[in-house]
RNA sequence: GUGGGUGUAGCUCAGUUGGCAGAGCGCCAGGUUGUGGUCCUGGAUGUCGAGGGUUCAAGUCCCUUCACUCACCCCA
C-alpha cells in the first residue's frame, strides 16, 4: 500500500461514518429551531484574517496553521476556526446592516497542524454557531442552552459545561496587569514567561502540576469584574439556571483565542483520552473591529463532532453494528433475468424502496450471501423458470418463506409488506 | 517541537535460546448444478514497515530510517 491519509489525518468508513453524520445533524437540529441561518465559507482564507482574528500569540496562529502560498502569490491558511470567516463574511456581505443579531451556523472541515492524539487531529469537523451584533444575555444563555441540547439529543449524560466570565475592555486590563504582576514571580520556564507579557490569562490554562501548584493564590477574574460586566455574567447564569441547564464556574476557564470577552465556557467529557473539551465558545465583542468592522459585539461557539463522537462511544452510544442498508435485494440467475432486475430494481427505487441486487455475476449462492449482508427483508429471486411465468420468488429473509408475486404485481406487493 | 509504545495475512494478534511463516475472524469455493444466516470440508492471501549490518542461518540480535499510536505543549 503506497498511499495512505496525511498525517494526522484519517478516513470514517462505513458504518461508523453514517452515525458521525447523524452527530453533525443532531448537533446542528436546535439551531434551526431557533432561527440560525445557514452559512459555508471556504475552507481557506486570507492568512492576515486568522493572524489578526484569532490573534498572534496564540498557538493556533504562531504553530498550528496550514499556511501556503497560491499561484497568484497570495498567503493563503486551511482555517482553524469558524468564527473569524463567518465576521468576514458578514462585514463584506453587509449583513449587519439589518436587523440585529446575525444568527448563523456553519458545519465542516477545519485544520490544525498539530501532533495527532486520540480526539486531535489535523483534520477535523466542527458544527458552529454565532449570533452577531447583539449585546445581551440571553443570546449566549441561548447559545449554551442550544448546544447543551444537541449534547442531549444524542443520549450523552457526562458532558460538564464550565463557565466563565473574561470582563471586557473596561475591567479586564486592570486584572490583566495585576495578573502579571503575580506572575512574574513566579519559577516558570522561558515560554511561559515570554507568554505572560503577551497574553497572561493563558497561564492559568497551563495543565502542567508545577504551573498550576503555583497559581492556587492566583488573582481571578471573577474579583476584579466592573458592575456592568458582573451584572451581565449574572444574567446568563440566572437565565442557565432557570431553564435548567446545569453548569460549574471556573475561573480558571480562558480558553486558548485571544478575541473572548465576557462570557467563556467549555463543554467537557471525560471519554476524549487526554483532550477534555467537546465544544467551546464565548463572547468577542472586540473582533468584528479587529477585522476593521463597525463594533459588533457578538457571541458564538464550535462543537467537535468527532470529539462528540469519542464521547458517544466512551458512553457506550455508538455501537458499530452495521444497520440495514436496503430493504430489498435482488438476485438474478442469468444475463436475461439480470437485465429484468436491473429494471425491477429501478422500479422499486422510484416506488421509494431502498433496494440493492446482486452484481458481478455471482452465483445463486453467492448472490444470497449478498442479501444476506445487505440486512434485506426481502430477497428477489428472478431466474429463467420465472421469467418464462413472468413472476418473481420473494423470500423473507427473517421467516424464510417464500412466495411467487407476478412481475408486473411486485412492486405494490413489496410496499405493502415493508414497514 | 519533545518524550514513550507499537509495526507479522483484509482485521485482531501469537511466533520460545536465532533453525520450514502461524491462529482466530473475515474472504473465496464446495457440501446443496434455483436459495442466505447455523454447521461441515477445502482454498487463497505476506517485501514479517523500509534500508543496511552480524551469522552457516534473522520475524527474532545491532544500526539507520519511515509510519502508526499514546502522552506533553495546546485545543474542538
Amino acid at each position: 500500500m503506497s498511499f495512505q491519509a496525511p498525517k494526522g489525518t484519517f478516513d470514517w468508513l462505513p458504518p461508523r461514518s453514517e452515525r458521525v453524520l447523524a452527530v453533525r445533524e443532531a448537533l446542528a437540529a436546535p439551531l434551526r429551531t431557533a432561527g440560525y441561518g445557514y452559512i459555508e465559507t471556504p475552507v481557506f482564507e486570507d492568512t492576515q484574517l486568522f493572524a489578526r482574528g484569532v490573534g498572534e500569540s496564540t498557538d493556533i496562529v504562531t504553530k498550528e496553521m496550514y499556511t501556503f502560498a497560491d499561484k497568484g502569490g497570495r498567503s493563503l491558511t486551511l482555517r482553524p476556526e469558524g468564527t473569524a470567516s463567518v465576521v468576514r463574511a458578514v462585514l463584506q456581505h453587509n449583513l449587519h446592516t439589518g436587523q440585529l443579531p446575525v444568527k448563523l451556523w456553519y458545519s465542516g472541515s477545519q485544520f490544525r497542524y498539530e501532533r495527532a492524539q486520540r480526539g486531535r487531529y489535523r483534520h477535523f469537523w466542527q458544527v458552529g454557531a454565532e449570533a452577531l451584533g447583539s449585546e445581551d444575555p440571553a443570546l449566549d444563555a441561548e447559545l449554551i442552552v442550544l448546544a447543551a441540547r444537541g449534547f442531549a439529543s444524542l443520549g450523552l449524560k457526562n458532558v460538564t459545561l464550565l463557565l466563565n466570565s473574561l470582563g471586557d475592555q473596561n475591567c479586564r486590563p486592570a486584572y490583566r496587569a495585576a495578573l502579571q504582576e503575580f506572575l512574574r514571580g513566579l519559577d516558570l520556564d522561558e515560554e511561559t514567561r515570554a507568554r505572560i507579557e503577551i497574553n497572561p490569562l493563558r497561564v492559568l490554562d497551563d495543565r502542567r502540576s508545577e504551573v498550576q501548584d503555583q497559581l492556587a493564590d492566583a488573582p481571578l477574574v471573577v474579583d476584579h469584574l466592573c458592575a456592568a460586566c458582573k451584572a451581565y455574567h449574572e444574567e446568563v447564569r440566572g437565565l442557565l439556571t432557570a431553564c435548567g441547564v446545569a453548569f460549574t464556574d471556573d475561573p480558571r476557564l480562558v480558553r486558548g483565542l485571544d478575541y473572548y470577552t465576557r462570557t467563556t465556557f467549555e463543554f467537557v467529557h471525560g471519554g476524549l483520552g487526554s483532550q477534555s473539551a467537546v465544544g467551546g465558545g464565548g463572547r468577542y465583542d472586540g473582533l468584528s473591529e479587529m477585522l476593521d468592522g463597525p463594533p459588533l459585539p457578538s457571541v458564538g461557539w464550535a462543537l467537535g463532532v468527532d470529539r462528540t463522537f469519542l464521547a458517544m462511544q466512551a458512553e457506550g452510544l455508538a455501537d458499530d453494528e452495521a444497520r440495514q442498508r436496503v430493504q430489498v435485494y435482488g438476485v438474478p440467475l442469468g444475463d436475461d433475468a439480470r437485465r429484468r432486475m436491473f429494471l425491477l430494481v429501478g422500479e422499486l427505487r422510484e416506488a421509494g424502496l431502498s433496494a440493492d441486487m446482486a452484481f458481478g455475476g455471482k452465483g445463486l449462492k453467492g448472490a444470497m450471501k449478498g442479501a444476506d449482508r445487505s440486512g434485506a427483508a426481502f430477497a428477489l429471486i428472478l431466474g429463467e423458470r420465472d421469467l418464462a411465468a413472468e413472476a418473481v420468488q420473494v423470500k423473507d429473509l427473517a421467516t424464510a418463506e417464500q412466495s411467487e408475486v407476478p412481475l408486473a404485481q411486485v412492486v405494490e406487493f413489496l410496499k405493502g409488506k415493508v414497514q
